[in-house]
DNA sequence: GTGAAAGCGCTAACAA
DNA sequence: TTGTTAGCGCTTTCAC
């Protein structure tokens, strides 16, 4: 059982396949008459020509990078690639994207597939949880595809553009420190992301600097989605022995931090009277929010755009370009979901 | 200047393209030596290898459909995605987002893309400007390239899954005329969107089956963002004259409904008790606003899975399938940003 | 282990 | 207006 190629249609059509071709490309030079009885013909048999095939003789320089995510539904990622498709757009390259959900499997598929495609390039935010798996990363830098990383991915030498979330962390708490906050806690983000190990670690650095006494228990695992901030919110603050305020909470991520806000909402426990509330990203809804969220401005934008640049950079060199790390940093901007200890 | 081919690292490193193509695919049968040397000729010529040629005598069943949004940073098509992708990767295919920006050019030359990618079909949210081009969308037929569009585009028989929008205004028009409301205004979309112009005719359409009487200048032309709703909001309702509460407004999305509530906290005006608010297409954060909007909703992801289900049917039937039109009915979603005028 | 040669499905001269 | 022919850049036998 074959696929229908040009030649099933020209001879069914009792016509060459060179006619085929010439209809298929709407050349002038066809007869009406033929034209139809080849458009009908490739109609019956439901012919798709093969666009690998046409294109290897053609020039038809196409411009298309590929951008890599890991979650769909992250307003983290739709920033990030509107700062990709500006830079991208400007030099005329089309985006495509695709996530991998979080799932290794899936990115090495991408990966491939983006490959096979003839895609010129792409960024890919990696998949790591625990065990780093990179032998597709090793398979794209022996096919010279040019990709740029969005975390530091242990063992391969790559493009990285990525955030000092470390840092970013580390700028939130001593700032709670110094509002007067004793009881600092911090709700986690999904395994599987580096940013949430890096925050993670940012969090226990911000300790060690400071009076406090770091332990475990200050860290809840949660997630990051509204869902899971605003689930584990009512999980964890539901319990009366939690409820020893002021306290605050440096979340994972912005969309974590709003879940919070609505169950601490619904749990009539004031913020920030009660708790003091600091995200991560900025996304546009933050700042909006009621009461506007405190977070760490991360420029994704900025990153998606920086990411696309050394892409294209590399796409378009003749030859291998260095390798090119770049830490963008963050910013803590204080809205009204915090606010000072009384004495 | 012709681009490095695997007859050019087979002449520099002394062997056949056969070897070259042996290392290229990791076949264990070449000596290490060997291997080594192709490589390092690789790194050095920045030799990439041409997918489309090797993928036309390989028979490399890729499974990959694409996505053609309007808009990267609209909640709408975020959810959307992740319908079209649940199914997809139910029954293995990848799917590659890429989003036109509402320009008819980037239309065109991403559905060539994918064509030329072989792609294996796509869902498409057409752009529709005032003039309708339909060029490309024929040419999908003609090359029987699978797709589904996301709104009905006059003058093309086509696959289609859309949403009755002209239903869900009524729905929400006749809901507040039964609250009692005489001044019921809207926040119109972007023309471009025929979405915009369905959800308007429905406007209109509900007034004609109402006490009211309709007039243009009920229409506010706004857009689809937050600052949109927000800048919108603050222009009409920052004027005096346009103060005679109670009023109502219908929203063309959340996402300006959101914004205008904004504005209106803003401008100390009590959202419901001074004008209530309606949106449209209850996307999360909806639900989770303070005070919630009371929206219609829309079933987006069960848009997004329905057009994959029919598009990936059509990938796989051996025969043209005939075309398929799917209408999903929309619902209206009482919280608390509407209620009752006082007598 | 490696190379020669045949082709994947199409396009692009050029002839007819 | 249409057919013939020679590739596009790779992979894949199969012989050496």
């Amino acid at each position: 059982m074959k696929k229908t190629t040009i030649n099933d249609v020209a001879e069914r059509a009792g016509v060459s396949k060179a006619t085929v071709s010439a209809v298929i490309n709407g050349k002038p030079t066809v007869k009406a008459s033929t034209r139809e009885r080849v458009l009908s013909i490739m109609k019956e048999l439901n012919f798709r020509p093969k666009g690998q095939a046409r294109n290897l003789k053609r020039t038809f320089i196409d411009k298309s990078i590929g951008l890599l995510i890991r979650e769909l539904d992250n307003p983290f990622y739709t920033s990030l690639a509107v700062g990709v498709k500006k830079y991208a757009n400007q030099h005329n390259y089309t985006v495509f994207i695709s996530s991998s959900e979080c799932n290794h499997q899936n990115e090495e598929k991408i990966t491939k597939l983006l490959v096979a495609k003839d895609i010129k390039g792409t960024i890919i935010a990696p998949v790591m949880n625990g065990t780093v798996e990179i032998d597709h990363l090793f398979r794209l830098k022996m096919l010279n595809f040019p990709f740029v990383l969005l975390e530091e991915v242990p063992g391969i030498q790559a493009n990285v553009v990525s955030i000092n979330n470390i840092d970013a962390i580390k700028k939130a708490v001593k700032f709670l420190v110094d509002l007067g906050h004793k009881r600092i806690i911090h709700f986690s983000g999904p395994e599987y992301a580096s940013h949430a190990y890096e925050r993670l670690k940012g969090f226990r650095q911000a300790f060690s600097e400071s009076p406090l006494i770091y332990s475990d228990d200050l860290i809840i695992p949660c997630g990051s989605h509204f869902h899971d901030g605003l689930n584990k919110g009512l999980d964890y603050f539901g319990k009366k022995e939690n409820q020893k305020f002021p306290m605050a909470v440096v979340c994972y991520n912005d969309v974590v931090a709003l879940g919070l806000i609505s169950a601490l909402q619904k749990l009539n426990i004031r913020v920030p009277e009660d708790v003091s509330i600091i995200g991560n990203d900025d996304i546009e809804f933050a700042r909006h929010w009621s009461p506007a969220l405190t977070t760490i401005s991360t420029p994704i934008e900025e990153l998606g755009r920086k990411a696309a640049e050394i892409l294209i950079h590399n796409i378009e060199a003749k030859e291998r370009l260095k390798v090119k790390k770049l830490v963008l940093e963050a910013q803590l901007i204080i809205r009204e979901t915090t606010c000072a200890v009384k004495k």
